[in-house]
DNA sequence: ATCGGTAACGTTAACGGTATCGGTATCGTT
DNA sequence: AACGATACCGATACCGTTAACGTTACCGAT
């Protein structure tokens, strides 16, 4: 008997006992075909070693485990048939809710899913129009700071290096820093954002072709830290010092930022709370249908001062 | 009908139609209860957001979706309880099997696993005289190859910047180093054994400590990268440069040994392979219960040579 | 026409729990 | 002594699937 209000506390201790002398353990599977209830989450996520979602997995399942729910796991490497395969796995295996990261390109699967009443939370990535809840950090808002940053440390002459422009999150991280640029009233120049693709190659190209312009800019955002890594180099490269000669801010705060020389300036995302906010909203949906309150929750990136920033006054 | 041998190929396809129209997922739970087989795999590791487990699950992963397992996975942050609690979990679910890195203090669970005759497979780390097999990247081989490198290229002052002793890991690495060092027929001063404990502190402190020595060493075997890191700060700091005044070998090669200056030859290590390895070992030990190999399977780690080592004589 | 073999069909018993219901024993209350 | 409340006990149905078995239908070969 599963803490039923009609038994005693007496009888209890005597079943713990026989419990303990056997070694009982009960069949979750029998349990979970009788109830329709597996206590089990499943977490789909495109890549367990991109640097990104180990702490969130972790955030996952440390909240999940608290809540008394185990988590089942599939990496996609963003490949549509897998993420079908591993939505089909899920249903056979009757969790009783997704947390999803979908490629943007595969929205049916969502669909799917919405009509069969899925509990579904998006976490990273929101597929636009879909129905379902999304836990996501806010891209625009950490480049929209980062380049504030930049500014009221009295730069001007700001440029940036994006992502690839085919990713979202590239798009977003520009966006904020044009808005930026904007809000402030700065001059906006178009040679002043270049493209990259997140690589650290990229990055020391990319920053290569602004220091040869006749006009160089006197600070950069840059879109990630591994680009923003590239960059240094050619910058050190080029005789300059950073942030002397040039401010320089990253984004994602990996290992190596605190550890190069400058310490890099840089968003870090809550990564770990990105995970926990995603199995609290996914659990509570589940075990209280009702939705208190099924808006999207959008999580503030941190930015992290170090020494690769300074004010263009500053001697 | 689940491709029995006395079904027509028609009526197989028939059957496939009336699937597809009626949507139909067969119940993997209903399933599982009859044929007491729930071809979902248990993965209890330490900690995924430490770098060395994220490629390990990959490939866990990776290996049991093509054998047509699932996983189903627990961080336990090397706690004896949450270990427990783990095998609990796994137990109640009824994986057919657990790949499984328990702290060392807790053989109790493994022995109360080999009782009950459950499948496991231990990775990483292997409990001394537990019967089930491991599946481990060779540290003290590692160690020795580093060393070898150094011995090779014609040195023969060569310190050790060793990890937390209390630790396997770093007893092996340390035994490794000894062996080389011994095999070589090298002086072998104790002075230059230096305790760290795996962080980047400790390897500036320990290398400031050897730098101070009145016969300090030519070359440096570091326990892990991130002490190297270290180390590499308190070498530029004393005025020397890596690697014409001091060659330098660490270990692991995480991100940043290719991107600092000069790149740091280190030893990496199979972690994708290892999970791999440990997901084949344990499934086959599940699909057919005959162990046709039942010995460790021991991996070895890979010299990465860089820019942070050169011959003595080198100029 | 008869026979044997093969494939499809239908039924039933498990698998290991939980929920529900009726029955019974025990106690305190009036 | 009769009653109600409370706690325990036992029986039974059910969750969705597979295995096993018996039956029936159909086909080609003798």
């Amino acid at each position: 008997m599963n803490d039923k209000p009609d038994v005693s506390e007496e009888t209890k201790k005597k079943i713990q006992k026989v419990i303990d002398k056997l070694g009982y353990n009960p069949n979750g599977i029998a349990r979970g075909l009788v109830l329709q209830k597996t206590h089990t989450i499943g977490l789909i996520i495109p890549d367990i070693s991109n640097p990104f979602f180990p702490e969130v997995a972790k955030g996952v399942e440390d909240r999940a485990r608290e809540l008394n729910y185990s988590v089942i796991f599939c990496n996609t490497d963003n490949d549509k048939k897998r993420e079908k395969e591993a939505i089909d796995l899920m249903k056979s295996k009757h969790v009783d809710g997704i947390i999803l990261s979908l490629s943007i390109s595969n929205k049916e699967e969502i669909y799917k899913l919405e009509e069969k009443n899925f509990d579904v939370v998006q976490i990273d990535r929101k597929i636009p129009d879909s129905n379902y809840q999304a836990v996501v950090i806010d891209n625009t808002l950490g480049a929209y700071n980062a380049t504030s940053h930049l500014i009221e440390l009295g730069h001007t002459d700001i440029a940036h290096i994006t992502g690839d422009l085919e990713i979202q999150t590239s798009q977003d991280r520009l966006e904020g820093f044009k808005r930026a640029i904007g809000t402030f009233d700065l001059d906006y120049k178009e040679k002043w954002i270049v493209e990259g693709d997140f690589s650290k190659e990229s990055g020391y190209k990319a920053m290569k072709n602004l220091l040869t312009l006749e006009d160089r800019p006197k600070a950069v955002f840059i879109a990630n830290d591994l680009m923003a890594i590239g960059a240094y180099e050619a910058i050190f490269e080029m005789g300059l010092e950073i942030p002397q000669d040039i401010s320089v801010v990253g984004y994602d705060d990996i290992e190596i930022a605190s550890i190069i020389k400058p310490g890099l300036t840089t968003m870090t995302q809550p990564k770990y709370k990105l995970g926990q906010a995603a199995a609290d909203v996914l659990i509570s949906k589940i075990d209280n249908k009702r939705n208190i309150n099924d808006e999207d929750i959008i999580l503030n990136p941190k930015l992290i001062i170090r020494d690769s920033t300074r004010g263009y006054e500053d001697e």
